[in-house]
DNA sequence: AGTGAAATAGGCAGAGC
DNA sequence: GCTCTGCCTATTTCACT
């Protein structure tokens, strides 16, 4: 499947859908001085090409219920090609991990947990962290307050 | 404005709206045995009331152009509260950052930067960051690739 | 707070440039 | 690949329980 490079029309829809995907396809069409047809098709071609992943509402955590939030930065005992898929395997697999990184340097693996509270992270930890094989050191950040989180690239 | 507990009917939109905004009214009335119009309500609700931030788009940013991302932990050479203040506003304004937490422990703050490549991420430490007042150590992790990201909590 | 129906606006497809 | 026309489905409001 050859897909083709963004051009500029491409890259404005992504970059107002990104930011509020409520918008409609005049809306679009105004700002983008096209009509409403190749809007349409073109959103519908980035959707199936993928770019577009999923239209989505973000929600405020905090309001909802108090969370907490926090980062585990993770040693693995063995860095072979198949303990490090392995271990991004297992790890996603867990619905209070939201976020799973591979990193340089002196870490090999930084997650982000959200959960409801401390007590629901240290069980974490003790029960489905520590069950998986060749971990090794594990150090945690924890989250007091969080003052940014976008999710809108600059394109 | 006093703002009510949410009950099981808001809990279920949110959740599904979290995982997909492009769910009708009328599915999601289906799936929570309602009819459309107090679905309609409570959405109407839940956003003026700021529970939903907002509907957006999640792309895959990596297929659009190479993406590097980083997460330098900062440590600032005071901690009184306005200092603390000072620093979340003024990082928050630099677009390339798209997370802030304060954290707890041997680190003051972690940020998450996302820009093309790792030059741009020298400039931005070299040119932005290391112009804000109070900067102590910074070490930076580096990303070499991403395994999991989520948005949608579990309520 | 809920249902059901009626009005309006937006998504989606076709013909032609 | 774009504009224009038009249908059809979803959103939004209203009268009522």
């Amino acid at each position: 499947m050859n897909i083709p490079a963004l051009d500029e029309t491409d890259k404005g829809i992504l970059n107002l859908l990104q930011k509020d995907a409520h918008l409609t396809i005049d809306q679009l069409a105004k700002q983008l001085k096209k009509s409403k047809t190749p809007i349409f098709q073109r959103i519908k071609r980035l959707k199936e090409q993928g770019y577009i992943k999923a239209f989505v509402a973000l929600l405020d955590q905090q309001k909802i219920s108090p969370l907490f939030i926090a980062f585990p930065h993770i040693h693995l005992t063995s860095h072979s090609e198949a303990v490090l898929r392995q271990f991004q395997d297992q790890v996603s697999q867990f619905p209070e991990v939201m976020e799973c990184y591979h990193l340089t340097g002196d870490v090999d693996f930084m997650l982000k947990i959200v959960l409801p509270d401390m007590q629901a992270y240290n069980n974490f930890l003790r029960e489905k962290l520590a069950s998986l094989p060749n971990i090794g050191n594990v150090h945690s950040y924890l989250v007091l307050s969080q003052a940014k989180h976008d999710t809108a690239l600059i394109l």
